[in-house]
DNA sequence: CCTATCACCTGCAGGC
DNA sequence: TGCCTGCAGGTGATAG
């Protein structure tokens, strides 16, 4: 479900709505979303450590505990609530209560059950863990520049589009806001990459970062209006250009949206406005 | 090493 | 109404 803004959206929203607090008890309800270590083991080491920081890198959400940090992936659906001990919950879809010495639960919620959790300890250098093997320098960090990524990605036998959704060269970009990159950079998802010139890429990464942070902020304003029963999971209403307006207008043009899939996933976008070379 | 495909899960919309 | 299919804002493992 998320992507970088609404990952960053979260993590903003639990620090204004935790801050610090001691975690006094934690359960498990899905095993497998814990990912390296036994549930049991999770629960006996996070217990009594107080949240020290909340970070980001790419998707993966991070807290940070007195020895320990815990990895948080989102995948697709899942979401955070805050709420007090004695508030019912989704019994069904909540696979982790986390219970702090305050009476606030962050509570776990995830349909599909495709989230994952990684614990480590603080002193381990976290981007070499198992978590962030596939993940590379974050949208927003000063070493992607336009030179890393135009080699890395460049001479790869790939689309446009699959070079954006690479978490291992940038991470952050999900199929939302790829396809809005594409749209703003004029070119057609579906083109290879290695038909976008060297001169192409601090726009790009300019795009990519303008988009985000557009979303960033957006996600930011729209998160005062949630009350915590609404749960955390940083959706918000962007204004989408191409993504999920199949059969609309271009805002540029007029011309009919359409939605095709590339690599496997759907996309969307103007056959006019995106060339093809 | 590279790219393509499957697996992991559940809910929901649309066609019949 | 009920059944079936396809699809969903993601990623790791595995197959070629």
């Amino acid at each position: 479900m998320p992507e970088l803004p609404e990952v960053e959206t979260v993590r903003r929203t639990l620090e204004m709505q935790l801050q610090h607090p001691v975690i006094e008890k934690v359960t498990v309800f899905w095993p497998r979303i814990v990912d390296n270590c036994s549930p049991q083991q999770f629960c006996d080491i996070v217990k009594g450590q107080k949240i020290q920081d909340y970070q980001r890198i790419g998707k993966y959400l991070i807290f940070v505990l007195d020895h320990h940090v815990i990895v948080s992936h989102l995948r697709m659906e899942g979401k955070y609530y805050v709420q007090k001990a004695h508030e019912p919950y989704d019994k069904k879809h909540t696979h982790a209560i986390f219970t702090f010495t305050n009476g606030l639960q962050l509570r776990y919620h995830d349909t599909r059950k495709f989230g994952r959790f990684y614990l480590y300890e603080r002193n381990e250098e976290l981007t070499k863990q198992k978590a962030f093997q596939h993940c590379g320098y974050d949208v927003f960090d000063e070493r992607c520049t336009p030179e890393y990524l135009y080699q890395q990605l460049h001479p790869r036998r790939i689309t446009l589009k699959q070079a954006l959704l690479d978490q291992s060269v940038m991470a952050g970009v999900g199929n939302i806001y790829a396809d809005e990159i594409c749209f703003a950079l004029g070119y057609d998802p579906e083109i290879s990459i290695q038909r976008v010139r060297k001169k192409d890429f601090p726009a790009l990464l300019a795009q990519a970062r303008r988009i985000l942070g557009g979303a960033m902020k957006a996600g930011g304003t729209t998160i005062r209006s949630y009350t915590s029963s609404l749960g955390v999971d940083g959706r918000f209403q962007l204004q989408l250009k191409v993504h999920a307006r199949k059969g609309q207008p271009c805002v540029n043009c007029g011309t009919e949206i359409i939605k095709k899939t590339v690599a496997t996933r759907g996309t969307y976008y103007c056959p006019k406005c995106q060339r093809k070379r």
